[in-house]
DNA sequence: GCCGTTTAGGCAAGGCTTTTCCAAACCGGA
DNA sequence: TCCGGTTTGGAAAAGCCTTGCCTAAACGGC
């Protein structure tokens, strides 16, 4: 079909074939009752035409759209790509389309956004973000459910997915005792920062429980960069010349960690072993040495948005905040003391 | 609206406000002639009910739906992100959203995913991917224009829109010979990448302009990774002990670099002058010395493939594939030798 | 050969909006 | 009072697909 042509109608198939359009529709979804004979005409004549039924006029009869759709506050990054990855792995099978919408964190994009999707019939919305803290919802009375995700909604009522940030830092800090380190310090982002918070809350209460505690006292908060990992790690050696781990807030800092640990003549993971968190790949896995990191699961989190958004369009709607596990993936930065290298 | 309930129709207002359907349309498009007071007893209605045109209605009609698709085989990465927020910029205005489709380059699913948009009537379809190198075109006969972004068709009735390599790789070594090095390595991704045979036969060409020749006799092929960057320093200090300054294919290769040259005891950029590609942020910046690098301006990139989409959508194709140009982004990796540090 | 039953396929409504064409009402002027 | 010209708003069709209902034909059995 040249452009400029439009699309082949239903009813241009069925006066190809020679019948009449309900026939067309019910040959090619397979209702009714028709002969062998008149399907394969249809088919072959729907075939020769190119036909493909027109969404719209289907989701008009419909009631449904079979589309729905993606707001994100973070221009699509490290975080919210994963999870619209795993947002389409639960819906695509069910044969519905995600719209996605980039509202680079600004009010009046949201808002016209919103508005155009629920223009376009979407039957639901996922909300999702850079970081977890709590956000205003995205509207009221919005006649269609929603999900947030990797953000959460301040409204109860709503349902947010969001990764269990405290038991992430407390798995990191479990591996680190179980390789014997005692002496741990705890590099992080800015303190505004809930993430920051629970995994140092996590952190911090699973030391105490050992009866221990963070290296200097307590985490030292800061930027979400590698230029910060290195700052503080000066700072750090200075403080507790004994330290024998650190856990760091994201994988940036890590790095920077791992960098400043070596010029400063101590051996990673030898000396100190180093926990980062995020399982960003590009930096983790290029971390001399690579990056024992604590994995988010976006992906996951994202499928289960888009199986809850589906429970609640087919009318069995969740609410709350729910924390979703974290998984630690070992790598070299970590390796037990006197562990064989493989 | 409570969720459950389905959206006021153009009906609904009109009953509200005592009126046809028609002229709630008419008074909400501002079409036709009505009387003041009507006017705003239906913009009443409307806001009172959260009338919201369906849309699905009104594509039907038009014959448009003011929806474009993307199709992507880099699952949103690097590249492709950049390219859709460009596109956004340039369809936007124009009330136009972009139903976003990852393909993950797996034909199957950019089969389905091309059906599905051409079932959802879209106006247009850009396709954006991970590498320029030339792939076959998406369809045959499909009854809407389609732009390339950041790869190309090799059906030359097609427009494709790629970066301009080669001269990204001239402007890199134009701008080291400008600081006065003339003994210039290059370590780079994949032979089989398009991308780096342009960027090198950019670099090796200015070169010669110069009488000059790689400092090697020719590129170092490798990956894309910090890796590659730290094992190709080491090959390269060897075998050209005199060199003044690296080229690198992309800023991963050269961040390994910066790292291996500072470790073989060079410094960056008094010894030896660095310049990467991609102007990958998070990359780029973090390198010590922060790097200077040539941006593919993917952002520009996306918005000119948008604004083509909408003059082929109106009526004026392009064809062919056309060069965009690369901007160099200057950093501390390439400052000139004995000049004041700002 | 006739009647009841099954089968195959047509008809038309419904879903929502826009737009064209018309009709009614109203005004002023003759 | 009647007529032409405006103004204002209504009626209906169009755009495309699905589905319930209905009819006509075919078929089987007696």
């Amino acid at each position: 079909m040249p452009p400029g042509k439009s699309p082949a109608t239903i009813s241009d198939v069925a006066r190809l074939a020679g019948v009449s359009p309900g026939t067309v529709s019910k040959a090619l979804n397979g209702r009714g009752a028709l002969s062998h004979g008149t399907i394969a005409r249809i088919q072959q004549a729907a075939e020769q035409l190119g036909y493909q039924p027109n969404a719209l006029a289907r989701g008009l009869l419909a009631g449904r759209t079979f589309t729905v759709g993606l707001i994100t506050t973070d221009s699509f990054g490290r975080f919210s790509i994963p999870v619209m990855q795993g947002a389409e792995d639960a819906l695509g099978p069910g044969r519905i389309s995600v719209f996605l919408c980039d509202s680079r964190d600004d009010q009046i994009r949201e808002q016209h956004y919103l508005r155009t999707l629920l223009e376009r019939r979407v039957d639901g919305i996922i909300v999702t973000g850079r970081r977890q803290d709590p956000r205003e919802p995205i509207g009221s009375d919005i006649p269609v459910p929603v999900v947030y995700a990797m953000t959460s909604s301040t409204d109860p009522a709503d349902l947010s997915l969001v990764p269990d940030d405290a038991e992430g830092g407390a798995d990191a800090v479990r591996h680190l005792l179980s390789t014997g380190r005692t002496k741990i310090g705890h590099v992080t982002g800015p303190r505004s920062f809930l993430a920051s918070r629970l995994r140092t809350q996590g952190a911090e209460e699973t030391l105490a429980a050992a009866g221990l505690e963070l290296a200097t006292g307590g985490p030292l908060y800061g930027e979400w960069t590698e230029e910060w990992g290195r700052q503080a790690t000066d700072a750090l050696l200075r403080a507790a010349p004994d330290l024998d781990a650190i856990f760091c807030g994201n994988d940036q800092i890590a790095r920077g960690v791992a960098d400043a640990v070596r010029e400063a003549g101590r051996r990673v993971p030898e000396d100190i072993a180093l926990v980062g968190f995020d399982n960003w790949e590009v930096i983790a896995a290029a971390c001399r040495p690579p990056l024992t990191t604590v994995d988010m699961n976006l992906r996951e989190l994202g499928r289960i948005a888009g199986e809850e958004l589906l429970a609640a369009i087919d009318g069995h709607p969740s609410a709350g905040i729910r924390r979703l596990p974290c998984t630690l993936v070992l790598r070299e930065s970590s390796r037990p003391r006197h562990a064989a290298r493989t």
